[in-house]
DNA sequence: CATTTATTGGACTACAGGTATAAAATAGTT
DNA sequence: AACTATTTTATACCTGTAGTCCAATAAATG
């Protein structure tokens, strides 16, 4: 990454850790960065995509680390489990950002981007939780996974938080997550309430990085051709076809695909697709993404 | 209440409701109430008080509609507790400031008395809601009681902001809250993880309004006297001593106990008995509050 | 060296929350 | 009715914010 870039990052990253987003100037940023005004907005259009950059990062360096806690281990081992799911504490811990990404809400629609971005975030984590409840407690949790994922996010979350406001100590968070583990490891009376299919779109990506996202997404768009057709849109039908043609050829013409692609995104909207748009968009930036670095 | 302060509370509350919080400029309420920025100012000191004396109403609103639900009813009635815990999502939702409930962090340092209000609110209503499981579920449940509370309500809340965020059509609220209820309705396999102190300052005083908010004082004061006996500290020692006997008397001095009770509050601070200091700060603006009342 | 690109720094806009104050309106009292 | 005290208004003002714009400068590139 750019070097200026970084620095901004790096600068932003303390700042808001001591004082807070909102409470952090983007003239204290410049002056720690030791960047001026103009290069700030030559690399963020704003101050929350400079604090979602910052995010993404943390992201990355919660998925690395919950890859590295795996390593070598049973993917049912409870105690891994454990870990993973205190990494994200850890980290934000870290970066003292934890009430941040706890604050979902604030209801004001001048951050509505970063609204989304946080929201996204934690349906994926609440995804991940699901899947993994699965790999940890086996069949009898699959039918529940999702609903014990959200008590158990809950749980979590509010016990820290609780514990903070309350005790002010340091937060004690594995035990909190054995607390929380242990009220969702119990039979389930009642048929499960969240379904599955609320949390498609959330699924990470597996092993991303590694595999071709290229696939991926031809894969996904292939699985969504005959709904397509069933919509009768010719437009839609249209941008569908030629995107999945130029995933096909050896070399897609990515302008045209920019182009396309946010028609496409356009087009879905108020459909029956709807709730596939999101997760579409995110392959296929993951997709351009890793055509930019072989570039 | 004055006349002008009723204005601009119904003009700023349908005013956050329909563009949140921070995205309504002071202007927006003085315009939709027809009043000069001098008499905003002459009834609340910032944007966050008259916030605050919003929410402070929706509390009250919430108090009594639950109150209203429990008359002639059992304090064991499932369907009573899950009807009252609609009661605050109903409001809310009426007043469109659940996300603002919700989101009780932004870690800025600019709203602290409002993270503050807001965290006095979320635990008074986890120890409430710890308080009614009680009732409910019996003896089995005492012990996790606070356990259980903090595992509905996080999971109720979680669970509402999903529906919201993916379904994005009305919450089925009460269904939500039986599916929390079922989350904790299952024989707990560890031993309590929250202790029951932790909320003593949060309790709600029974039958506000109705009893004597003096004798409520007295009796916590006097509880608590070997604990101050036993600090050795002198001054702790005669405020505590002080403050008793004019709630023992016919007529207390008012202006006198407020200063003391100043001096009272800040001995408390940094000793063992800090955590009781907020509940007798609330008690005691109870008190004055109806002494003001009755004069 | 010449051209392109990145960076600077400051001026500028627009808006926010909050203060200050003198004049006008209202209410209360004798 | 007259006087007083309080409330309300209207407006100007202060401080600080995010973000835009742009001409001058520096750095990188072929």
């Amino acid at each position: 990454m750019n070097k200026k870039k970084k620095q901004i990052i790096e600068a932003a990253q303390t700042l808001f850790i001591k004082k807070g987003f909102s409470a952090t100037p983007i003239q204290d940023i410049l002056e720690a960065a030791n960047v001026s005004k103009g290069t700030f907005y030559n690399y963020f259009s704003s101050k929350t995509e400079c604090l979602m950059a910052i995010l993404s990062f943390i992201k990355e360096e919660v998925i690395h680390d919950r890859h590295q806690l795996a390593l070598g281990k049973s993917s049912s081992d409870k105690e891994v489990f454990v870990k993973q799911i205190a990494a994200r504490f850890h980290i934000d811990k870290k970066h003292n950002l934890m009430a941040l990404f706890a604050s979902l809400a604030s209801s004001d629609t001048a951050h509505q981007e970063l609204k989304e971005f946080l929201n996204q975030q934690y349906l994926e984590e609440v995804t991940w939780m699901a899947e993994r409840i699965c790999d940890v407690f086996g069949a009898k949790k699959q039918k529940h996974a999702y609903d014990d994922a959200v008590t158990c996010f809950g749980t979590i979350h509010l016990t820290s938080k609780i514990l903070m406001d309350i005790n002010k100590t340091e937060i004690p968070i594995e035990e909190t997550i054995y607390f929380a583990l242990g009220q969702i490891e119990r039979a389930n009376l009642h048929p499960p309430f969240l379904q599955a299919d609320y949390f498609l779109p959330y699924h990470q990506i597996k092993d991303a990085g590694e595999q071709d996202s290229k696939i991926e997404l031809q894969q996904t768009l292939t699985a969504l051709n005959s709904k397509v057709d069933k919509l009768k849109n010719d437009k839609l039908t249209y941008y569908h076809h030629f995107l999945l043609e130029q995933l096909k050829s050896e070399n897609p013409n990515l302008f045209l695909m920019e182009s396309v692609m946010n028609s496409y995104q356009n087009a879905l909207l108020h459909t029956e697709l709807e709730d596939k748009r999101k997760y579409i968009q995110i392959l296929y930036t993951q997709f351009m993404e890793e055509k930019r670095e072989n570039s």
